[in-house]
DNA sequence: GGATCTTAATTGTATATACAAGTGGATGCG
DNA sequence: CGCATCCACTTGTATATACAATTAAGATCC
């Protein structure tokens, strides 16, 4: 093959370490212009494809910046921003190794509270469905999920079983999620969660407030809550999965 | 241009359309194979090079894997995890167009307590460094943030001055980072927090440790947190950027 | 039967070329 | 001066071709 050299580095790598290193040691500045796909073919002797591609991939792993007719210009760095994986409650017990399971404690459809059909896209006191499930880790219950699900979207959610498929698996089959919401907060718990919990009154709790979406418009809205002396959310992740 | 169609849509798009409808339809289930480049090439009438690309960017985006030599196959559906953005208290508070300020506490060497030790592959009661410091948002304290830094990597931790510059915004400087770990839970503020954030002994927080590494390895561990009544961890995101 | 070789299929890298499309500055005109 | 036009530059999409590298399966040989 057409290598740059014996070290088996691909040309289009080799480039993409060059304006890296450029950036990284300042020489080329935040929202500085990078040379254009032909000064880089005539720099590398590569052809426009080639130079192309180290840019194309910079541009996606967030490095630099491009504009049709304009140029390409380095971005700011995100290194201020990291990410965090949330997963799924049952995923995650049975990653610790331990027995997950759901116990259905209601199943409705409601007047539909203010602040779900804003969230869903609703007017306020139209039927709305409602689950009410208590997720165990063994024999502990972990976590509350208080979730409202939009007939429109999903008709027959009541319908479901929900002693076998959690609401998050049926609705993942039913309308794959495209996007979601995320919000997470420290809260005491409400005597409500308490008592399904089986904790006492002033435990703190994590709260994650999920909204989900498909492609044709807002699935779902819950209330995940745990208490905070049993459930902590984790993970590691690069922060500039950049070479 | 030479177009798929008037509609605008490039050829390489309505390939990965057309992909994806036969994953969500099901007709194309978990790790079955996909069309080669060269049959996609006959069935749309494109170069090999169009319909590599819609293949190589279904595979960027974690909807199909390929392997050299074998063949494209889809891949697991990764709905069950989403991402949560965590990003920098200062950047999070002019973001909301408040004010930003921080103010120092303490800053010190310390013999290293156990818990850090592991973190930052140290040995206990050596010494590391420990600052502590407030966030402000306007006047109100938002978080408190308590950090342990690794004295190997960053030496001169103990001679800057963090009043205009916080911890993160030095040690992003001197160290770029290059992962971090995570963990988010609920407590209870103990007596230290309290007094630091204003609030009251039952109030529930958000405590967020955070590791840090550079290439060179671990470079802080840190305790940042917040009343629950004040901060949220928020995040939008979007689990499958498909188009 | 088992090890080795060959071959076909598939993905990976690279080139040369062409035209489309957006941006911004220069030019020319009223 | 203000405005429209044109043009140079840059990125975006697409083709046709070539060769490299990897894998799996079949063929061959011992």
């Amino acid at each position: 093959m057409q290598r740059s050299n014996d070290s088996g580095i691909p040309k289009f790598a080799a480039i993409k370490e060059f304006i890296l290193s450029q950036i990284e040691s300042g020489n080329w500045p935040e929202h500085s212009r990078v040379p254009s796909e032909h000064a880089l073919c005539d720099q590398f002797a590569v052809s426009r494809m080639t130079a192309r591609r180290a840019l194309q991939e910079l541009t996606e792993q967030g490095v630099l910046y491009r504009t049709q007719g304009v140029g390409s210009f380095v971005a700011s760095p995100k290194s201020q921003s990291a990410l965090l994986e949330i997963r799924n409650i049952a995923d995650e017990i049975q990653a610790r190794g331990h027995f997950h399971s759901a116990q259905l404690v209601q199943l409705t459809s409601l007047p539909c509270p203010t602040v779900v059909a804003a969230a869903l896209g609703l007017v306020r006191n139209e039927p709305v469905f409602f689950s009410l499930i208590v997720h165990f880790d063994n024999q502990t219950p972990l976590q509350l999920e208080a979730r409202y699900v939009n007939p429109k979207m999903i008709p027959y959610y009541l319908q479901q079983d929900f002693s076998d498929q959690t609401p998050h698996e049926y609705l993942s089959a039913v309308a794959p999620l495209t996007e979601a919401d995320h919000i997470v907060e420290a809260v005491l718990a409400d005597e409500f969660t308490c008592k399904h919990l089986k904790i006492g009154a002033h435990e703190p709790c994590l709260r994650l407030t999920r909204r989900t979406f498909s492609r044709e418009g807002a699935v779902s809205f819950a209330y995940l809550t745990s208490a905070g002396s049993r459930y902590r959310l984790g993970g590691h992740l690069n922060i500039n999965p950049v070479k």
